[in-house]
RNA sequence: GGGCGUGUAGCUCAGCGGUAGAGCAGCGGACUUUUAAUCCGUUGGUCGAAGGUUCGAUUCCUUCCACGCUCACCA
């Protein structure tokens, strides 16, 4: 029992207590329904002339009780449907348990015929009735339902019994990860599960959360990304893969980051990153077309068509594109640094000193990115940021890189991979060195992934599709916590009774 | 981590220096085609927590906790 029993549960666990003394089980253990309530509304007008009967189970959503008569709605996974029981048409104890026991809440299975009432609804006219399962915890208000945000994500449960639309995005998001997996398997590729437990982090730049084995007496990370294993099957001679699942990073929270996210990742043998942006394109909008049979979608209220050709800019003439008066403005990855803040002075101080990449990096972020409604693909990203990518011959300062925004955010990226094992240990080297300088988002060296490099790896490219952000563009949630069942919280407090004198309850902690 | 905001009954919300209110839900009663069912009666609150100011604090002040928005870091 829980400490914060009030009156209305108080008495829900008396009324099941009453109905156990009179030998009614209020948690039955099975009971076999013949129709969905959306079934018995497909095939209303059979249902109603064969007089058949069918047997509905769901919850109380609402429950007019009338003395001798009552009509109330059950909602199951399909939907709500109205019952009505009368004293004279149901078993005496079926109608008892009815007016004395019943709360809204409770899942009830109903029996009955199917017939439509004089106001026109349709309705099942029970010849029997019991509860299934008993509940003893009151719903929220019928009007205004549940609003307050921390309830809605601590207590999802109440949240899908509640608010329909927030179930609705919940079925959605499991159709679209269900058809890209569907998608990508048509076109050959193979789904894979890579280890969560990392004794090296890499594979992206990210602050990771540190776990304990205890047989092995080692620590181990949770895993940043799954990259640089799934570029270990690629030597191994696996040529198109991918792996849906969770990363973890120990960093902020807010509307678009939640410390564990789902990521696509998925590699090709023998493209490069021009042809995963092709794969990239095809696949989200085979993805919209499957699911919500349409290319045209609005997040925010600004609204993106999948349909044509995404654009594809590269990061400097983005900035010329997007930042007003720059059309002129002649950017280059090699300038000195006082160099580049001297043309860029006219649109934009950065606030740190810095190398060139971050000042023009800097920039991107904060003038064009929030205008990218997308889609739009951006390319040619900073060798510097980008440690797993190849490189452009002709331009060894920029990677062969693509990101691709939607709704101001960013979706996927993708490179052409970098498969010779000297240049990857240099590049490893360079960041251990960011790292010893107190870059703590910087990568470790992985000696075991330059050794597979080193067997051979075959040109490839590869993709991340953040699957969260990608839900929210498509179901215009404005918060990442709106896709993510449970988004990770804070822990509730320890409830009262426990800790109520004495000097200090819980230690204040946080320096 | 910074800024702004919120926290009052199970739920949705009023109140704001003088000891707490509404609707829904609950409980008792009436009611055999209702649908925000209706009608009569009624219970329910350490006003997020701890300190302070005050004759008196839910109200003012401080600190803390939780959440939301936002900025910074990141996907």
């Amino acid at each position: 029992m829980l400490p914060d029993w009030n009156e209305i549960i108080r008495t829900r666990y008396q009324k099941a207590e009453r109905m156990r003394a009179e030998n009614i089980e209020p948690f039955v253990h099975r009971w076999n329904p013949t129709h969905s309530t959306q079934a018995v509304k497909a095939n209303a007008d059979a249902l109603i002339a064969s007089k058949e009967k069918v047997r509905v189970a769901g919850r109380i959503i609402a429950l007019r009780m009338m003395g001798k008569a009552a009509f109330f709605h059950i909602k199951d996974e399909t939907g709500p449907l109205q019952c009505y029981v009368k004293i004279d048409a149901v078993p005496e104890h079926a109608f008892r348990i009815l007016k004395t026991y019943t709360d809204v809440g409770d899942i009830v299975g109903v029996q009955g015929e199917v017939f439509v009432t004089r106001t026109g609804e349709l309705t099942v006219l029970a010849d029997n009735y019991e509860i299934l399962a008993k509940s003893m915890r009151p719903l929220p208000e019928k009007w205004h339902g549940l609003r307050d945000q921390e309830t809605r994500y601590r207590q999802r449960y109440v949240d899908l019994i509640v608010n329909d639309h927030v179930r609705a995005t919940f079925v959605k998001r499991s159709k679209i990860v269900a058809s890209m997996r569907q998608y990508l398997t048509e076109l050959g590729y193979l789904e894979v599960e890579t280890p969560m437990m990392h004794p090296i982090c890499g594979g992206a730049n990210a602050r990771p959360f540190k776990t304990h084995h205890n047989a092995l007496g080692i620590d181990l990370y949770l895993r940043i990304a799954p990259e640089l294993y799934l570029k270990r099957l690629m030597v191994g001679g696996f040529e198109k893969i991918f792996e849906i699942n969770r990363n973890f990073r120990n960093e902020g929270i807010s509307t678009r980051h939640n410390p564990e996210f789902t990521m696509l990742e998925l590699y090709t043998a023998y493209w490069d990153y021009r042809d995963t942006m092709d794969l990239t394109e095809k696949t989200i909008r085979e993805v919209a077309q499957r699911v919500f049979g349409t290319t045209k979608f609005v997040f925010e209220d600004q609204e993106f068509d999948l349909g044509p050709e995404f654009p594809r800019v590269t990061y400097l003439d983005a900035i010329r594109k997007f930042v007003p008066g720059a059309e002129h403005l002649d950017l280059r990855w090699d300038d000195p640094p006082e160099v580049t803040k001297k043309k860029i002075a006219p649109f934009f101080t950065p606030e740190f000193d810095g190398p060139t990449y971050q000042i023009i990096i800097d920039m991107f972020e904060t003038l064009v990115e929030p205008q990218l409604t997308g889609p739009i693909f951006i390319t040619e990203f900073a060798k510097a940021v980008s440690p797993l990518a190849k490189s452009k011959p002709a331009d060894p300062l920029v990677a062969e890189r693509f990101e691709l925004y939607i709704g101001g955010m960013e979706i996927a990226n993708g490179y052409s991979e970098l498969n010779d094992p000297q240049e990857q240990y240099l590049r490893f080297k360079e960041q251990v060195e960011a790292r010893e300088r107190g870059d703590e988002e910087a990568q470790q060296m992985d000696e075991d992934y330059i050794r597979a490099l080193e067997y051979g790896m075959p040109p490839a490219s590869g993709l991340g599709i953040g699957i969260d952000r990608l839900v929210m563009v498509l179901t215009n949630s404005p918060s990442i916590r709106d896709v993510i069942l449970f988004p990770l919280l804070k822990p509730e407090q320890p409830r009262g009774d426990e800790d109520e004198h004495g000097e200090e309850q819980a230690p204040a902690k946080e320096s």
